[in-house]
DNA sequence: ACTGGATCCTGACTGC
DNA sequence: TGCAGTCAGGATCCAG
């Protein structure tokens, strides 16, 4: 489900519901996901507060604490089909209901994932330092993602360029739908080779990196399936959708029609008039 | 050092 | 209606 507007879209959701608020139960209901759940988990948790709350990517960092002394950091990655919600504390669990921190004004945040490849780990380190954020590049909607930054990378890589464009080593948060979306916009065909591409044209992809997902944000996220806001309603985006899930339809830009191919395993679509 | 492919898991959809 | 096959918004691991 989630790319990064969809998980700053449940961060901004569920913050003031849980923010500064103490956990009094912790409930695992499955902890076999993507790898298992730390071990105690609920032991780090109970009694304490959540200090913090913040995104690094695709994964949201919960902070815990007593008043101001940090205890560690809830790691929680939603995967492919992972949701997050806020509910009343006694609202009964459905399937794949896997995750739930009960809150102590009665609330509880539910993680939700039929596909289970959703993380969350448990780390009283640095949560920077941690060996799963350690690595990740540049956050996309800050000043450290430049166009420079961009060519520099693909410069020394032969790659398709959407393969570099979702490797979260050099960009975060950049998922298979706002990369079909941004070449769009930039007129570059996904499967040029990422060091054929110039320094002027990596400055129309920055530019259309940032604009998609700010819009994307803006309306809430993409649902194409199943992905809700916190309160329920869908993220409206998916109207905004140029290329990715049309193929056979007509580009709005050009009239060409919109095609469809695999590349590093997942579905791509491109306008081969508009995309070079 | 890079790169492409297989892999984890379940649900929704398509075509016979 | 049932069943098999295909495809999903992610990202790690492994072999070549």
């Amino acid at each position: 489900m989630p790319e990064l507007p969809e998980v700053e879209t449940t961060l901004r959701g569920i913050s003031p519901h849980i923010l500064d608020r103490q956990v009094s139960d912790v409930v695992i209901r499955q902890p076999k996901l993507r790898w298992p759940v730390t071990d105690g988990l609920s032991e780090q948790l109970k009694q304490n507060r959540l200090l913090a709350l913040r995104r690094r990517g695709k994964y949201l960092l919960f902070t815990f604490g007593q008043a101001n002394q940090t205890s560690g950091t809830l790691l929680l990655h939603l995967g492919m089909s992972g949701s997050l919600r806020i509910l009343p504390a006694d609202t009964a669990p459905g399937p794949h209901d896997h995750v739930d921190l009960v809150f102590e004004h009665d609330r509880l945040m539910r993680l939700r994932d039929p596909r289970r490849f959703s993380v969350v780990l448990w780390t009283s380190q640095d949560p920077e330092q941690h060996k799963l954020i350690q690595h990740l590049g540049p956050e996309p909607l800050s000043s450290a993602f430049t166009p420079e930054h961009l060519y520099q990378a693909g410069r020394r890589r032969r790659i398709a360029v959407k393969a570099m464009l979702m490797n979260h080593q050099i960009v975060v948060g950049v998922g298979n739908i706002y990369a079909s979306e941004s070449l769009f916009r930039a007129g570059i065909h996904p499967k040029r080779s990422a060091n054929r591409i110039s320094l002027v044209r990596y400055r129309l992809l920055h530019q259309a990196v940032v604009d998609v997902l700010n819009e994307a944000i803006s309306q809430g996220g993409t649902t194409l399936r199943d992905f809700q806001q916190n309160d329920g309603k869908p993220g409206y985006f998916a109207q905004s959708l140029q290329v990715y899930g049309r193929a056979g339809q007509a580009c709005n830009q050009c009239g060409e029609e919109i095609k469809q191919i695999v590349l590093a395993q997942r579905s791509s679509y491109y306008c081969p008039q508009c995309q070079r």
